[in-house]
DNA sequence: TTGTAGGCGTTATCAA
DNA sequence: TTGATAACGCCTACAA
């Protein structure tokens, strides 16, 4: 019935020739298109029939000039890493997709001055509105964007708050749970003297990882004091911070970076002071992110579900029922490559 | 004039506010909006002082709905790295959102059969048209993809193409020369035994830079025939293939590896193979992503402006003069890290 | 140089 | 359960 090549040039079908084919009025095709109630079976397989025939579908301009839905989806991002946004973006895209959604994009800049920050805001959603948005990290965190969006009644979803969590819905994993498996799995091996290094401050998730990852040692019974130090969330900050870890005396025999990049950091400082990963330190990081097996040896590391995240925060967004500020918790996975393994012997 | 603040919920000025507030015709206030000529200075002032203060904004739907444009532009995506793809991606966006445009993303998939792949163009562009699309790699070269275009009149900018390049508008920088310029450095530091690690053979880019470098190592002189191997563009394969190219006897004193990922591998292979770099070896890459500073030492690279790129392609699609198959050709950098130096003198 | 009338393809309001 | 008819906000004829 439905032709399998379309004529490229062919004059789209509009309501009208639907309706005119089957029968009926405008408004029951309308009905038939957006699934409405009190619609006899009967009208319904009409007007199906001729949809497929005309091979109709819907213009997304003059839906969303009559109607309140725009069929757009805007993804909001802030300078994340590359692999991370990409694989949000393809999550939220794919879902996004399969409702007959389009995906548009927007950069912001958050860093500037509240007042310039608003302008952005405004300047976004000015003259195209959509239909909601999803927001990734830091954004999740950033109150001005949220007042903003509520006070204009706009839909959000958060990929990965840390702050507020009662404020809208969002998408998360466990850092601190995660933290502690990789804790787990470090004290397993037979290690006792740990550094942890850190991301900036802003990062609130980071500060979770941290925290996680100190508190099951202690409830593992470590009884040395745990060292720490600020990597950036970058291979340069990683090299400096790892420097100074490296140099503790006694020197940890684990490492464990709030993610990856810092993670790769340390072993090039590992590298330059002539130790050896695993061998005479372990190295772990956290995303496995496309570094953790870009460097040599492959990086133990948690796997966070991003793609998955991006994609549950979609359907969140696509769902109109309204939820209050919950956040979905998804699963991790701890990743054991080639950077970690027991300590030596002279030195457990 | 301009209110600082624009209340949340006020209701969006139309043009027919603008119009009744300047005392002209709807018309009137549509030709002052879209820059038409034959306005007289004192009625444009009239009405772009209403709009001011108005603070008015055209809608973007009922101008795509009643005219020919959407005010929007797609990048169309197809698995690339996703370092190149965000700079792409935020290139466009600049540009598109400086001219009031917004960015529609698109994934599609170029692998599957060719039926597939029209299905999914279809789905596309049927319900919700763009004003144009700009191409990444691998899609710059895709000729079912180019044809689908033309057929339904849709604009389209390629970037890096390869192929067909009287076939539509491109940009691109020139690999050649630059794999030519990273010959050169590697000639001048006094290198003389060489090997290439070639890119998969569907990026035909990868192999101009082959090519490139070859022949300009030819044309200086060098005697010592060329070995290459197959790097795959990735870091696995950089380091297979890596530990090939460094068994050789006589061992080359330096690689140019086509993509920075494989280099990073090479740098792998080599640092397994215990060799030292650049004291043993030297190592270069092309692309200046992310990974050549992620490596240690720091990797010699190529510079392309990959951001510019993408803003270019942009300004031409939004630029509505017809310009057929001009490929514009931007300019490149060679960025010499730590991961090149003199060969050893023993050697040399 | 300016203005008037009609239409773009859909949803929404009412009445039947 | 269905169907006329009027918006939605703008642009494109065409006329003045």
């Amino acid at each position: 019935m439905t032709p399998l090549t379309f004529p490229a040039n062919s004059a789209r079908a509009t309501m009208d020739d639907v309706a005119r084919l089957s029968g009926v009025s405008l408004k029951s095709v309308s009905r038939v298109i957006n699934g409405e109630p009190h619609v006899s079976a009967n009208l319904r397989a009409k007007v199906e029939a001729a949809i497929a025939e005309l091979n109709y579908v819907p213009d997304a301009a003059a839906r969303s000039l009559a109607g309140s839905r725009t069929f757009i989806i805007g993804l909001l991002l802030d300078n994340p890493s590359p692999h991370y946004t990409m694989k949000i973006q393809k999550g939220v895209y794919n879902v996004v997709r399969s409702h007959q959604y389009h995906l548009r994009i927007d950069n912001v800049d958050s860093t500037v001055p509240d007042e310039q920050f608003s302008a952005q805001l405004e300047a976004l959603i000015r003259n195209n509105r959509c239909d909601g948005f999803v927001l990734t990290p830091p954004l999740s965190d950033n109150l001005l964007l949220l007042d903003f969006l509520e006070a204009r009644k706009i839909r959000y979803v958060r990929i990965a708050p840390a702050l507020d969590n009662a404020r809208g819905p969002g998408i998360a994993i466990d850092d601190a749970a995660a933290a502690a498996a990789m804790a787990q799995h470090l004290w397993d091996l037979g290690h006792r003297r740990f550094a942890v290094m850190r991301g900036p401050a802003s990062h609130m998730a980071a500060a979770r990882r941290r925290d996680g990852f100190i508190a099951e040692l202690e409830r593992l019974g470590s009884a040395t004091p745990i060292i720490d130090a600020d990597g950036g969330f970058s291979f340069e900050g990683g090299i400096a911070a790892g420097e100074t870890l490296i140099a503790q005396s006694p020197r940890p025999t684990a490492v464990f970076a709030c993610n990856d990049d810092s993670a790769a950091g340390v072993m090039a400082a590992c590298s330059k002071a002539g130790l050896k990963v695993p061998d005479d330190i372990s190295v772990c990081g956290f995303d496995d992110s496309w570094i953790a097996r870009s460097v040599w040896p492959y990086l133990t590391t948690v796997y966070q579900p991003i793609e998955e995240m991006g994609q549950a925060a979609a359907a969140l967004l696509l769902r109109r029922d309204e939820q209050e500020g919950k956040i979905s918790q998804l699963g991790f996975q701890l990743v054991i490559r080639d950077s970690t393994a027991p300590p030596r012997q002279t030195q457990g």
